[in-house]
DNA sequence: TGGAGACGAACGAGCGTTCGTTAGGGAGCT
DNA sequence: AGCTCCCTAACGAACGCTCGTTCGTCTCCA
């Protein structure tokens, strides 16, 4: 008989893992067979299932990572005690760099969630509009204190989210451009765009 | 012995072609099957071939098709004698109306144009280059008027992208905006962001 | 000695596509 | 009108392949 599988603390599994990432954002997750997966890790396909539950567990597992690591650096900058256009410029750099940082987890979080099933892929979609939320909640600030004019939230809060989300479509690590620099580049446009004034 | 195939003249065709963008919009490609298609269609999936040539092909079509559109349109809009802020006003606006019109076919475009093989793929590349092109065209003749300030034309290029080819993302038939109110809100924002001026 | 991990083989399912056949209706002829 | 011919479109069946996953076995180290 065959006992509960090792769930995810093992060695083997962070580096199946890493390799999954690898082989899902460079080629999908569809694309990407259990077996070549195992190739990659130097194992034969039936090996994995030692390590893992399934392939759709093991997509889980790296959009649940990518989505908590997104949602707690927002929430942490939120938290401090700074302007609202303070928060959105350190966002804005946080968001670029957690992109270009981990491009290929960033490709699998952005363009391979759709691959979840009911319970997890709900999850997964609570977390991204929770990151989505604190957007909002800084407009919201920036609105208060009356340094922005008066937007629509939930537009502009799609406005940020659209650049920020597609970093990962265009983004080259062979760039000249620092991720910082990036994410300046974004709010300052962004920024002139929502502050009051203006004709 | 068998011969050339219907290449897409066809009555058939286009009914087919029109299901398939239903089903690969809402399900994706590689999730959609011939078989699939073929009980959509009210046919079985051998008779699909008598109409298309392979899958692929019919994804090709359905590709080429909206970057024909989108192209067009960019490049009608540039053609015009007008400020580059009222060009930019007014691809906006075009862009998310055919995003919101053809909201499926939009999906297909934008999502799932990596699914197509060398030849092909490189096409497609191509003419969303070309669209690109004719934003970036726009962002420098603003430049050279001085309505603008000095922006890096390829990065804000990128940015304008991003919103527009974000749409297909969020955009739900249901909302209570219309899609010109969301291009000029958009567009409201990103200018202000551009203008020359400010502190 | 026993448990963990790696493996070959296989399972059942589904895939895109092809094949040979069949039904049916229009064109052309008597 | 009746008849043949032929082409098109639709089909059932099957092909060859790949997929995620499971099973029983073997090896190796603690």
């Amino acid at each position: 008989m065959r006992v509960a599988k090792t769930r995810g603390g093992g060695l083997q599994h962070a580096r199946i893992r890493k390799v999954a990432v690898r082989l899902f954002g460079r080629n999908g997750f569809n694309a990407t067979s259990m077996r070549d997966l195992a190739e990659a890790t130097g194992l034969k396909a039936a090996s994995l299932y030692s390590h893992l539950v399934s392939k759709n567990a093991l997509l889980f597992e790296v959009l649940d990572d990518m989505a908590d690591r997104f949602l707690e650096g927002a929430r942490e900058i939120h938290a401090r005690p700074l302007t609202a256009e303070k928060k959105l410029r350190a966002l804005f750099r946080f968001h670029v760099q957690a992109v270009t940082e981990n491009l290929e987890a960033a490709t699998v979080h952005f363009h391979e969630y759709r691959h979840l099933s009911g319970d997890a892929y709900k999850k997964i979609t609570q977390k991204r509009a929770a990151y989505s939320e604190v957007v909002s909640a800084i407009l919201k600030q920036g609105v208060a204190e009356g340094s922005f004019r008066k937007i629509d939230l939930s537009l502009t809060t799609l406005q940020i989210l659209s650049v920020l989300n597609y970093v990962y479509h265009w983004y080259s690590p062979r760039g000249r451009k620092s991720a910082e620099a990036l994410g300046d580049t974004f709010a300052e446009t962004f920024l002139r765009g929502v502050r009051k004034g203006g004709e």
